[in-house]
DNA sequence: CCGACTTTTCGAACGCGTTCCGAAAGTAGC
DNA sequence: GCTACTTTCGGAACGCGTTCGAAAAGTCGG
């Protein structure tokens, strides 16, 4: 019943820095290295648009087979979680306020922009593990909203419950934004509204032709304030350790 | 700024009913109807599993040549939304809760166990308009929802809004429940927990290995609460048409 | 110097979703 | 019975991510 959803890890498959052994390793040596992947990848992104960074024309970008990529990274989710990484790395980071139910928003809202900001965020954002595979630079984010949980008297559980519900919020409004994103810039119809049986749908019926003014709004600050402040008032203020476990979580 | 969410649409590209224009029709006719697609391809997933519907098998199993599926289907994204209608049909509609806040709880539990149930929901969920591409039989989640907030006071607008907030949070939920199992049935590591600076995320560190314990539980229904009980206590109410439109909604 | 051993490189191939375009098979008008 | 016209059919091909296996290029122990 209980769905397996991300969890950290220091390093997983793919590490951030260019480890260093160059020195007496056994075997043929590489060609090329992982950074100039990489800058061969931002190069084409930059240049071409990232839905055209393929496997294949990385690979003529850096100069290097297609299949000698698969010796630098496990698939091409890797490559993006790396070049996720690269970019959040270069991502200012702003200072988080001290009350706890500031700090869990900004902190939220600052991983909804940095994914928003990244439109190829869709493809990787829901894999296994996902926030294990960040950076420790990138992991203020979720250290922010887990911090304001528990400064706010939350425990463990209810901290990385919260931290989840937040992620599923974002995450939602992500990949379906990036979806209709990408549909409405290819010709897709205007998606009116069209005849609903009113006796079986009323309010849908109701609502009729106005659906896409009210969908278009900008409405993920609304839901995340409500869904912490929901998640919040559930949560016990006794501030020691993990006592009333029992209470707010699946018990 | 305002990103595109689904709007629903009576019906677009792809009809339930197999439309009768048998006669009088110019043009060479159909060796295959879209039922004998549709009952091809729930008798290759019944068989095989869903992971092995392509569009070349289910051609086979059909016995057409792959490439006139597309005069059937507009692409395979289509297909799946053909059959989750179809499989959404056949579910028993269970009665909903008078009470506001209780039918709005009971139709998203709804609609997130039917896409929960349905292995292959992550493929389409995100569509464009995908709301706008069920059926009428499926659209009653969607009407206990926004009737609920209507219910309850909420003017269109925040109704709406009300349904997109609980559409993000069900469907980040069942994209990465969808994605963490594909993995886990896969070899994946334990992810286990290493070693994170204690200095740079201190409550990160002390969860530590607790995180998969943590992250494994259900907590769908604590935050499907904390989001509608968030949403309905900022919505004005004052149940009278489109008043006090100013709070509450993006301005 | 020479065979193990290890690692990298990459051409060939697979199955995928999808597009193109010519051939086939009907109806409609004459 | 012909000639349009319209629609369906499906083989060929494209680019995609990915796997396989053989060749290449180093280190190491003797």
């Amino acid at each position: 019943m209980a769905p397996p959803p991300p969890p950290p890890a220091s390093s997983a498959s793919s590490a951030s820095s260019a480890s260093p052994p160059p020195q007496g390793r056994t075997g043929r040596p590489r060609l090329t290295s992982r950074a100039q992947i990489l800058a061969a990848a931002r190069r084409l992104i930059d240049r071409d648009g990232w839905e055209k960074l393929t496997i294949r024309r990385l690979a003529a970008e850096a100069g290097i087979g297609a299949t000698t990529l698969y010796h630098h990274m496990r698939d091409k989710g890797d490559l993006l979680i790396l070049l996720l990484n690269d970019y959040v790395d270069r991502l200012e980071r702003p200072p988080l306020p001290e009350e706890p139910r500031a700090r869990i928003l900004a902190s939220a809202t600052a991983l909804h922009d940095a994914l928003a900001a990244w439109p190829w965020a869709a493809e990787v954002a829901t894999t296994d593990g996902f926030v294990g595979l960040l950076d420790e630079s990138a992991l203020w984010m979720v250290e922010g909203i887990v911090s304001g949980a528990v400064g706010h008297g939350c425990t463990q559980a209810q901290a990385v419950g919260l931290f989840r519900g937040v992620w599923y919020y974002t995450v939602g409004e992500i990949l379906v934004r990036a979806h209709s994103a990408g549909r409405r810039a290819a010709g897709g119809r205007p998606t009116g509204f069209g005849s609903l049986d009113a006796s079986r749908v009323p309010h849908l019926a109701a609502i009729g032709a106005r659906w896409p003014e009210l969908a278009a709004r900008d409405t993920y600050p609304e839901g995340l304030r409500a869904l912490v402040d929901g998640l919040l008032a559930g949560a016990t203020p006794t501030p020691s350790g993990e006592a009333g476990r029992a209470r707010g979580d699946a018990g």
